[in-house]
DNA sequence: TTGAATGAAAG
DNA sequence: CTTTCATTCAA
C-alpha cells in the first residue's frame, strides 16, 4: 500500500504549467472542509489562489447577495458572454433611468426575457460589438487567471434524451404512434391500430416526439463558407413504415396522403423500367448542394465534419466551361477525377466495380443516438448503399411440399445491370411476390435487424434513382426505359416513381409507406436525396 | 435569459 | 479517435 500522497489536479488554480509546480497554494485546510466523499464531486480542492483578484468590468451591479460561489473568496468567476454584456447594459438601461421602484419591482427574470428577446432582435451587425467584448473580456481573463479553469460541479446526473438501447422496431412503432395520434387527433378517429405492438411499446422515453423527429441524428450539412446552399425543394420527404392495416385512420393530409398511397398501388410495376443510377451532373441547384458529398464519396467512408467544411474555396460554375476547383481529398476519389466536371457524372453503365453512383457510396452515418430516428427506408437505403453490388448467393425454396424444390439464380449482377433486367423473382409457400421487390428470395423484413446486402434482390440498387434523374440514353438495343424521367427543378409530387417498387416490396409484407415532411436542408439524413419528390 | 466550457456518452 | 449533448455558470 503506498503512502497516500495528496490529490493533485494540474488543471486547478494554482498550477504553473510552466514549471509543473504549485505556485501558489494556500498549504492548509487540506480536508477539514472536505464534503463527503463523492465520485460525481470535482474535488474541491484544498489548493486556493492567492491573487486572482477578479476584474468586474463596469456593468457590474456586484449583486453581493448571488450566491457567490459558495463564499470562497478566491472563487474566479467566469467570464460574460456577449449577450451576458449585453444584458448588462440592457438592465442599466432599463433599470438605471428609470425610477427606483422600477429598478427593484423589476425581477432578474423579467429583465433577463426582455433581454433575450431583445437579443435575439438583433442583427449580427448589432451584436458585433458585444460579441468583440467577450472576446476581449475572455482574453483578459485568461491572461489575469492564468491556470484558470472552468469546472462545473455536476448536480443532476446527466440524462441523455433516451437511455439503453432502443430497437428499430421501438423506434418504427413510436413514429407510427406518432403518427397515430396526430391522425387521431386531427380527425376525431378512434380507430385504433391492432398492429400497435402495444406490448412491446418504446420503453424507455416513450415516444417520438416531433422534436425528435427534427433532430433525427444523420448528417447535418455544414453550410460551407457560411453560405447557405438553398434547395430548389420546400421539403425532403422521408418514408417511415407504418402497418398497412393502420393506414386505413384518416391522415393529417388525405390528398396528399392518398395521393401518394393510391399511386403507388395502382401504378403497376414495369420489369422492364430501367432506373438508371443517378446521374449528378445534371442540375447546377442539386449538385451545389450535394456536391461535398459526391466528392468525398469515393472513399465510401464517412467524413468527418471539420473535413466537410474544409471545403472552402468549392466553387461551382455552370457557364458552359464548367469549371470548378476544389481541394483534393484523397487519392481514392481518382475514380471520379474530381478536376474534371465530369466525374460528378456517374457513369451511365456503370462497371461492376463503381456500381455506384458517387452519392450511392456514400454511407450514412450511423450515429445515431438512441434517440435519433432512422426512417425504414434510412435504414434500407443505408443498407443498398453499402451494398458493392454483389449478387447474394443463390437460395434454394422449397415450394410447399409437394411441389418441387426451387432454386433460384440471380442473374449476373453486373449483366443485370446493364440490361436493366428485373429484380429476381420471389417465390415462397405463400404467394408469388413479383417483380419489383426489392428484397432477395426468402428474405423477411424484420424492422429490428439492419438489412444486410445480401437481403437484396440483385440489382435492386439500381432501382434506387432518385424520380428526378434524367435518364441517359440507354446503349442501342437495350430496351428503353418506361419511364419518362423528370428534371430535377420541374418533378411534381405525382411523378417520384423510386418509391413504388420499395413500397410494393413493402406491401408484400402488409407494410405501407408513410411520409412526413422535413424542412429543407436543416438536417439532412442522406438517404433522404436518394428518394426525394417534389 | 444566451453562450461557452466541460465531461461523459456514444459511435 | 471524433462528435454529440446535457449540464453548469457567468449578471
Amino acid at each position: 500500500m503506498t503512502t497516500p500522497l495528496p490529490l493533485v489536479y494540474p488543471d486547478v488554480c494554482g498550477w504553473n504549467a510552466s514549471t509543473n509546480t504549485l505556485d501558489q497554494i494556500i498549504p492548509s485546510a487540506s480536508s477539514s472542509v472536505m464534503p463527503p466523499p463523492q465520485t460525481s464531486s470535482p474535488h474541491p480542492s484544498p489548493i486556493t489562489v492567492l491573487e486572482p483578484v477578479p476584474v468586474r468590468p463596469a456593468c457590474s451591479r456586484q449583486p453581493s447577495r448571488t450566491p457567490r460561489r459558495s463564499d470562497d473568496p478566491n472563487h474566479v468567476p467566469r467570464p460574460r458572454n456577449a449577450f451576458f454584456i449585453f444584458r448588462c447594459e440592457f438592465t442599466r438601461k432599463h433599470t438605471g433611468e428609470a425610477k427606483d421602484s422600477t429598478r427593484s419591482s423589476t425581477p432578474e427574470k423579467v429583465l433577463s426575457k426582455r433581454a433575450g428577446a431583445a437579443w435575439a432582435a438583433m442583427s449580427d451587425a448589432e451584436k458585433g460589438p458585444y460579441r468583440d467584448e467577450a472576446k476581449k473580456e475572455s482574453k483578459r481573463h485568461t491572461l489575469e487567471n492564468p491556470g484558470y479553469r472552468y469546472k462545473p460541479k455536476r448536480k443532476k446526473p446527466p440524462q441523455r434524451r433516451t437511455t439503453g438501447p432502443v430497437t428499430r422496431r421501438e423506434q418504427v412503432e413510436s413514429l407510427v404512434q406518432l403518427r397515430e395520434g396526430t391522425s387521431a387527433r386531427l380527425a376525431e378517429s378512434t380507430s385504433g391500430c391492432p398492429h400497435s405492438h402495444a406490448s412491446s411499446s418504446p420503453e424507455p422515453d416513450g415516444p417520438v416526439t416531433p422534436r425528435d423527429l427534427q433532430h433525427r441524428r444523420s448528417m447535418s450539412l455544414p453550410h460551407i463558407d457560411g453560405v447557405d446552399h438553398l434547395s430548389p425543394y420546400s421539403y425532403t420527404h422521408t418514408y417511415f413504415i407504418t402497418p398497412a392495416s393502420c393506414s386505413s385512420s384518416p391522415s393529417p393530409d388525405p390528398q396528399r396522403n392518398g395521393r401518394r398511397l393510391s399511386s403507388a398501388r395502382q401504378r403497376s410495376f414495369s420489369p422492364n423500367m430501367y432506373i438508371p443510377p443517378p446521374d449528378l451532373s445534371f442540375d447546377l441547384e442539386f449538385a451545389e448542394a450535394t456536391a461535398p458529398f459526391a466528392l468525398f464519396s469515393p472513399r465510401g467512408s464517412t467524413v468527418s465534419l471539420p473535413e466537410l467544411s474544409s471545403l472552402q474555396d468549392f466553387t461551382f460554375y455552370d457557364d458552359g466551361s464548367s469549371t470548378y476547383s476544389t481541394p483534393q481529398i484523397s487519392p481514392a476519389a481518382s475514380m471520379y477525377d474530381i478536376s474534371q466536371p465530369e466525374c460528378f457524372a456517374a457513369p451511365l453503365v456503370p462497371q461492376q466495380h463503381e456500381l455506384s453512383a458517387p452519392a450511392f457510396n456514400r454511407r450514412h452515418r450511423s450515429n445515431t443516438a438512441p434517440s435519433a430516428t432512422m426512417s425504414p427506408l434510412a435504414f434500407l437505403s443505408s443498407s443498398l448503399s453499402n451494398w458493392n453490388g454483389e449478387a447474394p448467393p443463390p437460395v434454394t425454396l422449397t415450394r410447399g411440399s409437394t411441389a418441387p424444390a426451387l432454386t433460384i439464380s440471380p442473374p449476373d449482377p453486373s449483366a443485370s445491370l446493364l440490361l436493366g433486367q428485373p429484380p429476381i423473382q420471389v417465390i415462397t409457400d405463400e404467394a408469388d411476390y413479383g417483380y419489383g421487390t426489392l428484397l432477395a428470395p426468402g428474405i423477411d423484413l424484420d424492422p429490428d435487424r439492419t438489412p444486410r446486402r445480401a437481403d437484396f434482390a440483385p440489382n435492386v440498387q439500381a432501382l434506387y434513382a432518385p424520380p428526378y434523374v434524367p435518364t441517359p440514353p440507354l446503349p442501342p438495343g437495350y430496351p428503353q426505359p418506361v419511364c419518362t424521367d423528370v428534371p430535377l427543378a420541374h418533378a411534381s409530387p405525382g411523378e417520384a416513381y423510386a418509391l413504388e417498387s420499395y413500397s410494393e416490396g413493402l406491401g408484400a409484407f402488409d407494410i405501407t409507406p408513410a411520409i412526413y415532411d422535413m424542412s429543407p436542408f436543416e438536417d439532412i439524413d442522406f438517404s433522404d436525396f436518394l428518394h426525394v419528390s417534389q
